[in-house]
This record gives C-alpha cells, sequence and structure tokens, in this order.
DNA sequence: TTGACATATTCCATTATGGGAATATAATAT
DNA sequence: ATATTATATTCCCATAATGGAATATGTCAA
C-alpha cells in the first residue's frame, strides 16, 4: 500500500506545507488564480495543482467568473483538524513529560535558590 | 521533489490515519510495544514503524525500562496543529460560505413559512 | 476567425510511503 | 551458552506525490 492520498481529508491535505501557506495567504479573501500565484509568487501550474487537492478535500471552493475562476477557503473543512488536536490539550502541561522537566527544574532550583 | 516526508513534522505525522489512532490510544498511558500491538490489533512490525515516525517527530517518546520499550505520548507536540487549525476559527460560521448558504436559507425559509 | 489571456491538465523524473514477511538485535532466564 | 521473549530493521512491491515543462482547454476581444 501507498501512503494516504492527499486528497482523502484535510489532515492530508494540509501536510504539505505549501498548501497550508496557500490556506493562510487565501483564507477572508475571494481569489483568482492569477492572483493568488501574484501573491504567492508561484508557478500558475503549481497555483492551479495546490488549489485543485485544497478544493477536492472541500478546504476550498471554486467559482467560475468569466473567463476566471475565484477560488476562497472553507475555513469550516479544517474543524476537524483542531477539534481533534484541541482532545489532547489536557495533556499539553500535565503530562508525564512535565513531570520530568518538573523534577530537573526542581533540582536546579534548588541550587540556584539559596 | 517527492511528498514531503512523514517524519518532516507533526502534520505530516499525523496525516496518516492509523497514526491518529495510535496517539488516541496511548495518549495518557506509557505503554510497551507489545502492549500496544495488544490493544491495536495490529502487527508488531507495523506498530513498530508507526511509532518509530511518531518518535522521530517527537510526538511519542520512548524508554528503555529492561527488555521493554515503553513509549508515551508527548502530546504538546499535537498544540502546533491545533494552533494552525484555530487561528481560522473565527472563519469557520462567518464565512462567504455561510453568506451564500445563509441566503438559500432564506429563500426556502421564506416559502415555507407562510 | 484569430489572437490574447486565464486556467487546467498531462507527461516526466525523483522520491518515499505503508504493508507483509522475514530477519536481525537486544535483553532475560535457565 | 542457549532458548525465549521483546522490539527493530530490512527487503520487496505497489502506489502516488511533487515540481517543471509543455500543452490543452476555455473565454473574451478585435
Amino acid at each position: 500500500m501507498a501512503r494516504t492520498s492527499t486528497t482523502f481529508d484535510a489532515f492530508n491535505a494540509i501536510a504539505e506545507p505549501k498548501r497550508r501557506a496557500l490556506i493562510e495567504a487565501m483564507v477572508g479573501k475571494e481569489l483568482t488564480v492569477n492572483q493568488t500565484v501574484e501573491i504567492m509568487g508561484w508557478k500558475q501550474p503549481m497555483v492551479s495543482k495546490h488549489l485543485s487537492v485544497l478544493k477536492q478535500v472541500g478546504i476550498v471552493s471554486e467559482r467560475k467568473e468569466g473567463r476566471y475562476r475565484v477560488y476562497r477557503v472553507n475555513a469550516a473543512r479544517l474543524k476537524p483538524v483542531q477539534e481533534w488536536a484541541a482532545q489532547f490539550e489536557q495533556y499539553w502541561s500535565n503530562s508525564l513529560d512535565c513531570l520530568e522537566e518538573y523534577l530537573k527544574e526542581i533540582q536546579s532550583n534548588g541550587t540556584n535558590d539559596g
């Protein structure tokens, strides 16, 4: 078997750093492909390809406007990602990891404290 | 160029659904490889391989305990993912998308309302 | 109709994944 | 030393993604 397809879900689509950059740059706007090309400084086919992946997982949607295609970010599709990661929030500062860190810290603090 | 490596960052590591399942199952515990094999019902090499990827991006850490290896989730590594997705939270319900949806809804509501 | 512009798609090479099976390494017990 | 247990690594295969270049498609203007 090969790697999960980039178009399988939002998790896979946003794994690519360039696609995250694209999302960040586009969110809240309505942008033409060439406008995006301008903004990102990438080649047009590269922009189109990345947009295509994002479109397939619903992270962007596309509208025809004459000979232009207007893209816009559908941010709601990123909610599952946020929710998935957020479920571990309680462990961010409270984990066994932090116990270790804490113990180390106590030691060095003891040394520096007096 | 090929796809961004799975071990490049947390985003890429968690793109694989099985690795997300692994994280969900392991968080808050200290688990041996074979305990994980039990829990997940996967073959041992598969568990070891996925753990290896997660370890390389710091999502899990490993401790030698005799002939066992104890793994545990370092949830803090998922924080960047949550933060990245959360930055779009303001657009989840307020986007242009929703404007469209809203207009459609008004129309059908008008029809059903009277 | 022809040309210019906007965008998508195809072809290619490189790279690497995930699964399975087999095997290697490490540690313990006898 | 040897067998056993625990875990990691290697080899192979099928799949596919990325970037680049070239090209196809679609739309408007003259």
